[in-house]
DNA sequence: TCTGGGGTCCTAGGACCC
DNA sequence: TCTGGGGTCCTAGGACCC
């Protein structure tokens, strides 16, 4: 199948590091590593030492004795991360964000303005270059799958375009944990199989793909590895879930640890949502234990909410009934709430209080209309003051924490 | 001193309805 | 005595991505 190359994945290299690279010419060259307890983001000097993301600053360090670790500059990373991909958006508006430091973009139709797609994506790595100061690498092909695997190829600071007819041969020798949704336990079934490459995962049988991977990946892989990929640049995408979870360290199990963090959870998670003017119908409560095995209670609510307090208080019953399911676990580490089902809802929405134990409608509507008003009142004064300004719980969590708040803002933040 | 935090999507079983 | 089939929704767990 050949369709015209007109797809563009830019991805931007190491992308905090690079920027404190930027911020910093002392660090040019060097091995870093933004965060400090966890490392967040590497270098590829770092990376060339086994340093990834996720990992604990102390194994980074065994390994990579040099590194440089750097706090983190998210703002900057906030700022330039939009400008690199606003380079894009000169080419054409048919922009599609997937991260901070990713986006793909269709630029058919647009030969007679700027040049072929090649040209563009040169011209994009050149302004990124000079106007922006960081390094990116961009893959041109005829669908979404293609052009993300040639930007993986391409980097570091590369450019590589599959043109049309080229694309079995592109693929044939690439290992099959470059494509999207292959992640190590694909990746370790499929070599089970003798399956290495994307060549010998086009010659696989989709039935015994699926029987190996399960209907929907098997199938999909089937069609990706074959070139098949029927999917649009989608500009716009809404979210289906808002969250928040926190490490804790080792942490027992009672009341008093779990209240007060579940409340600064559901404040940060309800927050987001009335901020978008969302709610949501599904509660979804998530605990890891010290061994690092979670689990997660959900409920589904006959309406949906975004009040702080009924939120925290869902959160609280849920995970009063999972420690009961598992009374011998006596120490947690990791506490989470998000709230899924969501509907778009009007400003001055009232709020039914609907708890696990009574879904009586009791005469309480007017509790809950007075917590979210409350809720209002403390969304302006944070609008206004900061989101420090005023709050629930976040001295009882402790000052330390795994990952500071900026990096938590950047996440949670709109693409 | 063993492992962050934000998400998406899929699967399987069970309840429930017609 | 034995016994349908399709569809939807909910819950719990898990793979995967950045």
């Amino acid at each position: 199948m050949t369709s015209p190359a007109t797809i563009l994945h830019a991805d931007l290299d190491a992308f905090y590091a690079s920027v404190e690279q930027l911020l910093n010419p002392s660090l040019r060259g060097k091995p870093v590593a933004v965060g400090g307890g966890v490392v967040l983001a590497a270098s590829y000097e770092a990376k060339a030492f086994g340093v990834r993301s996720g990992m604990p600053g102390r194994r980074a360090r065994d390994l990579c004795p040099d590194l440089t670790f750097v706090p983190g500059h998210f703002r900057q990373y906030q700022r330039l991360g939009d400008a690199a991909i606003d380079v894009l958006r000169d080419f054409t508006p048919a922009v599609e964000r997937i991260s901070i430091d990713e986006a793909f973009a269709d630029v058919a139709g647009t030969d007679h303005l700027f040049g072929t797609p090649e040209t563009i994506a040169g011209k994009v790595r050149e302004r990124v270059r000079t106007e922006v100061g960081l390094p990116i690498s961009l893959g041109v092909a005829g669908t979404k799958h293609l052009a993300k695997i040639a930007s993986q190829v391409a980097k570091p600071d590369g450019l590589v375009v599959v043109a049309p007819g080229t694309e079995p041969s592109f693929l044939k020798d690439l290992p099959v944990e470059l494509m999207w949704g292959v992640g190590p336990v694909a990746k370790a079934r499929l070599a089970g199989q003798g399956v290495f490459t994307i060549g010998q995962l086009a010659e696989t049988p989709g039935r015994s793909l699926e029987r190996l991977l399960g209907h929907a990946v098997g199938e999909k892989l089937a069609d990706l590895a074959r070139d098949r990929d029927p999917r649009a640049v989608a500009t716009r995408r809404r979210a289906r879930s808002v969250g928040a979870q926190s490490a804790l360290g080792r942490k027992p199990a009672i009341e008093a640890v779990f209240r007060p963090t579940l409340l600064h959870l559901a404040d940060r998670v309800a927050s987001r949502l009335r901020a978008k003017t969302l709610a949501g119908r599904t509660v979804t409560a998530r605990i890891r234990f010290a061994d690092l095995h979670a689990v997660t209670r959900s409920v589904t609510l006959p309406a949906a909410i975004s009040a702080t307090g009924i939120l925290a208080e869902i959160g609280e019953d849920l995970v009063r009934a999972a420690l009961i399911d598992h009374s011998e676990e006596r120490t947690i580490s990791l506490l989470g709430v998000s709230v899924s089902h969501l509907e778009v809802c009007p400003d001055l929405q009232l709020e039914l209080p609907l708890g696990l134990h009574d879904d009586k409608r009791r005469p309480g509507t007017r509790k809950g209309a007075a917590r979210w008003t409350a809720d209002r009142a403390m969304d302006a004064i944070r609008d206004r003051f900061g989101r420090d300004a005023i709050g629930y719980g976040s001295v009882l969590l402790g000052n330390r924490r795994a990952v500071p708040d900026a990096f938590r803002e950047l996440a949670e933040r709109e693409l």
